[in-house]
DNA sequence: ACATTTCTGAACCCATGGGTTCAGTCTAAG
DNA sequence: CTTAGACTGAACCCATGGGTTCAGAAATGT
C-alpha cells in the first residue's frame, strides 16, 4: 500500500509496517478466514517466515492491521469534527455543520473506513474486544469530539441547550444512518439533510 | 430452538426446519467459518449425513438460515409500522409514534435480530448477495411501510409534507444509531428521545 | 408382513492452510 | 574479509473440517 509495488524497505520498523500495510489489504479484500498468511507474505513482498518473524501468528496480524487502520479513520474523522473550533466562527452555523457533516461522510464513507467497519463487525464474534476497541478508536472518540463542539455552539447561543452527548449521536446517526438505506447515495446530499434535520431539532 | 430438546419431528419439512433452526444458533453462537456442520447436526439432534440430505452444503445451509431469520425480524418489524394504521387514530401522534418506536426498538434489540445482523455484515465480503438479500427483506421493507404511514400522517396533517422515504430513513437513523454508540441504553428512553428529534424536526 | 425410504453413526478421503524447519543467501557492521 | 543477524523459498508437519460412503436400524406405507 504504502510501497506501493516497489522493493520491501530494509529497515525493521518499515517492514513491519509492510506486512501490517499488506495483511490489512488482503484482510480487507477477502476477509479473515478466507485470508492466507501466504496471501498477505506475497502482498508485503515478503517471505512467510518473515511475516512470523514480524507477528506472532495470523490474529495478531489481524488484531494489529484492524486497529492501525482504526487509529487512521478515527484521527481522520477527529480532525473533521476540529474543523467547528473558533476557526471560522464568523461563518454560519449552518454552513459550518455542514462542511463538517461532508467531511466526516466522506471519511466514513471511504474505500478504508468501510473495510474497517467491514471487519471489525465481521470478527466480532471471534474477537469481541477487537471490534470494542474500534468501536472506541472511531465512533466513540468522534461522538466525545463532537460532543466537544456542540457544547461550545450552544454555550454561544447556536443551539439549544441540551445533552452535547446525545446531540452528537443524533447528529452522527442522521448522518451515517442512511448509508445502511441508501450506500450509493450522493454524500452532499445526505449531509445537507442531516444538518437540516439536526437544525431543526437543536437549532437556537 | 423450536424443538426445544425433545425428540426431533418426523415429518420431511419439519426436519428441514429443525435442521435449518440448528444452523442458524450454531452459525450465530459461532460464526460462520468457526461453525462445523457436526455441531449444526448435533444441534437439530440429527446425524451428519441427514443436513446434506436436505441441504447441499454448508453455503446452502447459511443462506437459508439466515434469509428465514431476516424474514421473520422483517415481519415482526413491519407487523411494528403496522401499528401506525388507522386504528388507533384518536390518540395523539407523538404517543402512536413512540409506540411504534419503541417496538421497533424491541424487534431490532433481542437476540436473533442482532444475530441476523452480525450474519449478514460478518460474510458480506464472501456471500455479498446476502447481505443484500438480507437489507432488502429487513431494513428497505421496513423503510418502506414507514414511509406509507408517514405520508399518510402528513397528509392528515399532523406531520409537515416531504419525502416520506427521507423521513422514514431519518426516523429509523434517529432510532437504531444510538445503538452503535450505546448498545447497552435504555430502549425507551432512546425510543422518546428518537420521536422527539423526529418531531421537531418533522411536525406540522 | 413386506418393501421402500429415510436415518444413523462411524469411519473414511482429502483439500486447505497455520505454523515450523532448514539450508543457503544477502546485508550490515567491524 | 569476516562474522552476525535477518531474509528467502521450499519443503514439511499436522490439525481441522467439508463432504461421502456404507452397512445396518428405524420408520413408513401398502
Amino acid at each position: 500500500m504504502s510501497t506501493g509495488g516497489g522493493a520491501a524497505p530494509r529497515g525493521r520498523t518499515e517492514r513491519r509496517q509492510a506486512i501490517l500495510d499488506g495483511a490489512f489489504t488482503v484482510f480487507a479484500r477477502q476477509g479473515y478466514a478466507q485470508a492466507c498468511v501466504k496471501d498477505i507474505a506475497q502482498e508485503a513482498r515478503v517471505a512467510k517466515p518473515t511475516v512470523y518473524n514480524h507477528l506472532h501468528d495470523k490474529e495478531s496480524l489481524y488484531r494489529e492491521a484492524v486497529e492501525a487502520a482504526a487509529d487512521r479513520i478515527g484521527a481522520r474523522s477527529i480532525a473533521a469534527v476540529e474543523g467547528l473550533r473558533e476557526a471560522a466562527t464568523d461563518r454560519a452555523p449552518r454552513d459550518r455543520l455542514t462542511a463538517v457533516a461532508r467531511d466526516l461522510l466522506r471519511t466514513w464513507n471511504d474505500e478504508e473506513a468501510r473495510a474497517v467497519r467491514q471487519l471489525a463487525c465481521a470478527q466480532a464474534a471471534q474477537f469481541p474486544d477487537l471490534a470494542a476497541s474500534v468501536r472506541e478508536r472511531t465512533a466513540l472518540r468522534v461522538r466525545s469530539a463532537l460532543a466537544d463542539r456542540l457544547a461550545r455552539l450552544a454555550l454561544a447561543g447556536h443551539l439549544r441547550a441540551s445533552d452535547p452527548e446525545q446531540a452528537a449521536e443524533h447528529f452522527l446517526s442522521l448522518l451515517t444512518g442512511p448509508l445502511d438505506y441508501r450506500p450509493t447515495a450522493d454524500p452532499d446530499t445526505v449531509a445537507a439533510s442531516a444538518v437540516d434535520v439536526f437544525l431543526r431539532a437543536y437549532g437556537a
